[in-house]
DNA sequence: AAGAACTCCTGTTGGC
DNA sequence: TGCCAACAGGAGTTCT
């Protein structure tokens, strides 16, 4: 799925589109995607206009002024078009499909008050969308348990360490773990310990002293994570299968990986003579280093 | 109780 | 070229 950067870059594309503009009409076309519409999911909306647009982890936000907030989640293949039908070029077919969507996936149609329309497509239909109360956001189920924003000011070596201290999962594992820093998926956590120098098996809780304060490496561990979501929010995310931007543009921080999908390549870290291994953790495919990540 | 495996679903890719 | 197994950016649920 898109991690992060790309669901901020998704954000960006949709904001202009969708905050201040009222949802005059929504198509539902299936009863669910991961997880059931909320009842009356179209007769919620409509009507209703988009005071905002946010993000929190991987999460779009969308704030209504019925004080209720449309939230949204991609999950592996969710992508969203911006399209102003009224203003489209005479171009052969529609940029949406031609940037490779199915249109048999397109499960929701927003129709705007200000001429977008907004398309939801999900060939897997690992994403979802649900309506909750903006009052009780954080302590809904869904928000209960999510960790810290990697990009705020809570993320640095110290929270870290009270982080991961005593849990012997591995890097790679606590770091994918949505409880305790959201946002980072597959892609970012491989490229994160390649910067760091640290190994994806080594037990979360070494980056913690005895006294529960940071290591040198909790501390250098927390400035890549930032670096590197912060370069891919810049380059608009990664693009490698089915994510592209809401105008179906690319985009292209999959350039600057140094460890992910490239078994067997040459490690790229300055004087380093490994190569790129693939390793498989719980299930998932790790890229890494092993000679200089420890 | 933490950690890992399994699960949802479809599409693409690589090996034969 | 066709066929089939493996794999894909997530994460809730269920096991051990």
């Amino acid at each position: 799925m898109p991690e992060l950067p790309e669901v901020e870059t998704v954000r960006r594309g949709l904001e202009p589109a969708m905050t201040g503009a009222v949802l005059d009409r929504v198509e539902q076309r299936r009863k669910d995607l991961r997880f059931a519409f909320p009842e009356r999911f179209a007769e919620r909306l409509q009507g209703r206009r988009v005071t905002a647009l946010g993000r929190r982890a991987k999460y779009l936000l969308a704030d209504l002024d019925s004080g209720e907030v449309l939230v949204m989640h991609l999950g592996m293949t969710g992508r969203f078009t911006v399209e102003r039908p009224g203003d489209a070029p005479s171009a052969p077919g529609d940029f949406h499909h031609a940037a490779g969507g199915n249109a048999v996936h397109d499960h929701v149609v927003f129709h705007l008050s200000n001429g977008f329309r907004i398309t939801y497509n999900d060939a897997r239909r690992f994403g979802f969308m649900a309506l909750v109360e903006r009052a009780g956001l954080e302590e809904h189920p869904l928000f209960r348990h999510v960790g810290i924003e990697p990009l705020g000011n809570a993320l640095d070596g110290a929270t870290l360490a009270r982080l991961f201290a005593g849990r012997s999962a591995p890097l790679k594992a606590a770091l994918l773990d949505q409880r305790l820093v959201a946002g980072l998926g597959n892609i970012y956590v491989c490229e994160a310990l390649h910067r760091a120098g640290l190994s994806p098996s080594r037990a979360a809780g070494t980056l913690a002293r005895k006294d529960g304060g940071p290591t040198a490496r909790a501390e250098r561990l927390a400035t890549v994570i930032r670096d590197v979501l912060e370069e891919a929010v810049a380059a608009g995310g990664s693009t490698l299968r089915d994510y592209v931007h809401t105008d179906g543009s690319l985009g292209y921080f999959q350039h600057a990986f140094r460890v992910y999908d490239r078994e067997g390549e040459p490690c790229p870290a300055p004087g380093c003579r490994g190569i790129v291994r693939r390793l498989v953790q719980s299930g998932r495919s790790t890229f890494f280093c092993g000679v200089c990540q420890r």
